[in-house]
RNA sequence: GCUCCCUUCGUCUAGCGGUCAGGACGCGGCCCUCUCAAGGCUGAAACACGGGUUCAAUUCCCGUAGGGAGCGCCA
């Protein structure tokens, strides 16, 4: 009856890229699912990279994600004092013992395991030091790894993976200024935290064996392992912070919703036979971690498009109007100034991938546009459309009330009555409305635009139909 | 160089010894149609290679090739 306990936990040095965003939407699925909490841990160790505005990145994208967390954030720096007495209780019991090599005998040595071919890794050669402490160096501390043996572990993704102590050098816990490194804190913070499941990235294999042994020593089984395939770039090399990778809050300001994201990064590695769409509810229902992809993927974001569009075509109007409200204000547009969000929504998503899409070609709704597209006016604002618009004109300055199905009416009649079909009205008067060939159906096209607009843009094409045969005539 | 990990359409994936190798994105065609979309139907497109094991391998094992990661007083 083991409680699941899983966490998250990046280092501060930067914005949430979307490879974490994935790997934390793993851990955060499978703590959900078995209903245990989610620890969020901050990795802040290294304190010459790490900054408090990448704390608050991380945690702006995480929070728009909907990625919340039970427990944290928790700051490794403000552990200093645990970690150094447990270090204190290994040097003690002999599990850990000070290395008095310089930075430049490590380098050397290195520099020769490089060059005889072999894997560069610490002799030991402080192992059995007993002396006296080296005059002029300040020591740092080493974990006393085994020199035989496997360090075998079953890891929920890849099964079962072995590697030979032999392989395995004695790697350092504390730098010569007394400070913890990354594989000493991590096992006593998974140990102290209780985390029962520890979803990383694949990055993270070869430091496994090395954090067994250490929580071995501690007196502590490790926790189960999962690691995650990475993502990968269109070049097939990995996405990283400095390669290629973008950050969760730049799909943001692109336009996306974060359920689509969502739904992206769980088909990216995981299915459920041949589901595409998730929710939020049904991915924690269904999400298994034995089910994951053991190989990496790439990033396609042709395929994101498209579920973003899936999103914002059946979500609730109201949800998508409410995210879609920002870019407008970006895209320097009073959403005030002509129909609702909501209405806009209804009227927009079926052609509009992205929320910045929507925003873009919601415009003409709002603002007056300064010319026809050249090629639509001069295909459809011929002579002849002349007594089109004007027809047009005084049947929908008739139209009570002014809806959907009344304009549907009114142009039908309109184009019956002229004897034409109904593309030869409809195109003239979608030209003169929006000022280009592409809008929604004419109907919700008026019915967004409004009667006043409407019946402006009339008059308007048909002044430059006239003032056309005027600048003709004259020549 | 050494160690570890990975390998099904262009991409994401289903498959868990016997399937016409399925779905999705993208791409092509057709239908619908007032434009553009959306939607429907449809087409092209994959088991990296070589050995085994087996009556039978995409599936199991071993190599090879390719890719990725690690080998820090970074995390």
């Amino acid at each position: 009856m083991s409680v699941v306990r899983t966490r998250f936990a990046p280092s501060p040095t930067g914005f949430l890229h979307i490879g974490g965003a994935r790997t934390a939407l793993f851990s955060w699925l499978h703590a959900r699912k078995h209903g245990g909490p989610f620890v969020l841990r901050i990795e802040d160790t290294d304190r010459e990279r790490s900054t408090q505005a990448s704390v608050n990145a991380i945690l702006e994208g995480m929070t728009w994600l909907g990625l919340d967390y039970d427990e944290g954030p928790f700051y490794q720096t403000e552990r200093f004092d645990r970690y150094r007495e447990v270090i204190q209780s290994l040097l003690e019991q002999g599990k850990a013992y000070r290395c008095y090599c310089t930075r430049e005998e490590l380098e050397a040595l290195r520099e020769e395991q490089m060059r005889l071919g072999i894997k560069p890794r610490y002799d030991g050669r402080y192992r059995d030091h007993d002396g006296p402490p080296r005059e002029g160096v300040e020591p740092v501390i080493r974990f006393r790894n085994p020199l035989d043996g496997n360090v075998v572990f079953d890891d929920q993704i890849r099964g079962r993976i072995a590697i030979s102590n032999t392989e395995l050098d004695d790697l350092i816990i504390a730098r010569s200024d007394g400070t913890p490194t990354y594989n000493f804190t991590v096992v006593v913070d998974d140990i102290d935290m209780n985390i029962s499941h520890v979803i990383r990235g694949d990055d993270h294999i070869n430091n496994t064996p090395r954090q067994i042994n250490i929580f071995r020593a501690l007196g502590h089984e490790p926790p189960v392992f999962g690691h995650v395939p990475m993502i990968l770039g269109d070049d097939g090399k990995r996405l990283s912070k400095r390669h290629g990778a973008m950050s969760v809050m730049d799909y943001h300001d692109l336009g996306f919703l974060p359920e689509a994201v969502l739904n992206y990064l769980v088909r990216l590695g995981w299915s459920y036979g041949d589901q595409e769409v998730f929710s939020v509810d049904e991915m924690i229902e269904k999400f298994d971690i034995s089910d994951v992809n053991k190989a990496a993927s790439t990033f396609n974001t042709e395929k994101l498009l498209w579920l973003n569009h899936q999103y914002i075509m059946t979500g609730d109007p109201q949800h998508v109007a409410r995210y879609l409200s920002p870019h407008m204000g970006r895209a320097g547009i009073d959403p005030s100034d002509g129909p609702t969000l909501t209405d806009l929504v209804v009227g927009l998503r079926e052609r509009a991938r992205t929320l910045v899409e929507m925003a873009e070609k919601s415009r003409c709704f709002y603002q007056e546009f300064d010319q026809y597209d050249e090629k639509a006016a001069s295909k459809n604002f011929k002579p002849e459309a002349k007594p089109v618009l004007e027809s047009l004109h005084t049947a929908l300055s008739a139209v009570s009330p002014w809806s959907g199905e009344t304009l549907h009416q009114a142009v039908q009649d309109t184009a019956e009555a002229l004897d034409l079909k109904l593309g030869k009205v409809a195109q003239p008067l979608r030209v003169a409305a929006v000022g280009g060939p592409i809008s929604p159906s004419i109907d919700v096209t008026l019915e967004l635009l409004g009667r006043e607009r409407t019946l402006a843009r009339i008059q308007r094409a048909i002044h430059w139909i006239e003032q056309r045969q005027a600048s003709a005539s004259d020549s």
